[in-house]
DNA sequence: CTCGACCTTGCCACCGTTGGAATGTCAACC
DNA sequence: GGTTGACATTCCAACGGTGGCAAGGTCGAG
C-alpha cells in the first residue's frame, strides 16, 4: 500500500503521514526499491488511531503516550484514563479561557446600539485602561498564568487534501 | 518613553511591540539619535488597545480593523459591533469543538475503571475504525469545513517577560 | 572607566498543518 | 519504444503569536 492509499485508508493525510514520521511519532515505514513508502493494515490502524486522538484534541506528545499504552498490552486501564483526564482538564482551561471572551465580547455588544452614529462602547472599553484584576470578568483566579487557549491556529483537513 | 516603559505601560511586551511594528500593524515609532524607540502616551494607549483586543481574542488582523475603526472618529458603530459579532461566532464555532471534543472525552472516561486491568474502552476507540459522521458526537452540521479549534499554541505572557 | 540595565537587530523554537517547488517512478495507453 | 498523468520523493516556507538567546550599542550612576 502506498501512502496515498493509507492517507485515504486512515484520514491522515500523506502530507501528516511523513511529518509524523519525520517527528518518530511513527518508525519508519517500509520502503520499496525505488524509495515509496509501504504500508500494511497495521500500520493503516495505528495511522487511524493516531487520527482519532488528534481529533480529540490530544498533542502529538500525549499521542506518543497514548500509543505506547496501546501498544503494551498489560498496561493498566488506570493510565489511560488518567492521560485522558488531564486532557480534560486542558480542554476545560480553554473553554474557560474562551467563554470569558465570549461573555465580554456579548456584554459588549450588547451595550453598543451598532447604528449609524460613531459612539460605540465596544470601541471605548478597548481603548479603555483597565488593570489586570478587572480585565478578567469570569474564573481567573490567578492560578494559572499562562492562559494557553491558543486561538486560531487551525487544525484538521480532511487528509489527502 | 522608551520601549520598555511603554511595554509596563501598556501590557504588550516590548517583544511583541517590536513584532507590530515589523508586521505593521503599529507605525514606525520615532527614534531618539542613537535609535532608541520612543512612546508618548498616545502611543502607548494605543498599545493597550491592542492588548485589550488581544486579550479578547481578536487576530492580528481584526485588530488592524478595529484599530482603523477606533481611529476613524465618524464610522458608524454599526461596523465595530459587525466585526465583534463576526468574533463571536467564531469563538462558539471553537467551543463548540472543544466542548464536543470534551464530551467524548467524557463518555469514555466514564466507561473505563481504570483499574489495574489492562481492558480500556479508550484505547479501544481510538483504535476502532469509524466514519466521518460517528466521530463528531456533537454539532457539526457539516457546515463549517475547517475546524479551527487550534488547541495548544499558548498565548499572553504578562509583558516585559 | 566600568558596570549593569537597558536598547538594538537577527535568527531559532514552539505547535500542527498546509503549500509549493523540483525531481523521480509507475502504470497504462498508443 | 515513448509519452502522459497520477503518483511518489525531498526540502523549504508559511501561518499565529510568543519566547529565548546572542552579539552588539547606549545610557546613567558609581
Amino acid at each position: 500500500m502506498n501512502i496515498g492509499e493509507a492517507a485515504k485508508a486512515s484520514g491522515v493525510s500523506a502530507k501528516m503521514i511523513r511529518h509524523y514520521e519525520s517527528v518518530g511519532l511513527f518508525p519508519e515505514a517500509a520502503r520499496t526499491e525505488s524509495g515509496y513508502r509501504q504500508y500494511t493494515d497495521k500500520e493503516v490502524s495505528t495511522l487511524r488511531f493516531v487520527r482519532q486522538s488528534r481529533d480529540l484534541g490530544f498533542s502529538i506528545e500525549q499521542i506518543r503516550e497514548l500509543l505506547g499504552l496501546w501498544q503494551d498490552r498489560k498496561r493498566p486501564s488506570r493510565q489511560v484514563r488518567a492521560l485522558a483526564l488531564a486532557h480534560i482538564e486542558e480542554l476545560d482551561e480553554k473553554l474557560e479561557e474562551l467563554q470569558a471572551m465570549k461573555a465580554t465580547l456579548e456584554h459588549l455588544v450588547h451595550c453598543c446600539h451598532g447604528d449609524d452614529r460613531p459612539d460605540c462602547p465596544i470601541i471605548d472599553s478597548l481603548a479603555q485602561e483597565r488593570n489586570e484584576q478587572e480585565r478578567r470578568p469570569v474564573g481567573a483566579t490567578g492560578k494559572s498564568r499562562r492562559g494557553t487557549t491558543g486561538l486560531r491556529a487551525g487544525r484538521r483537513g480532511r487528509a489527502t487534501a
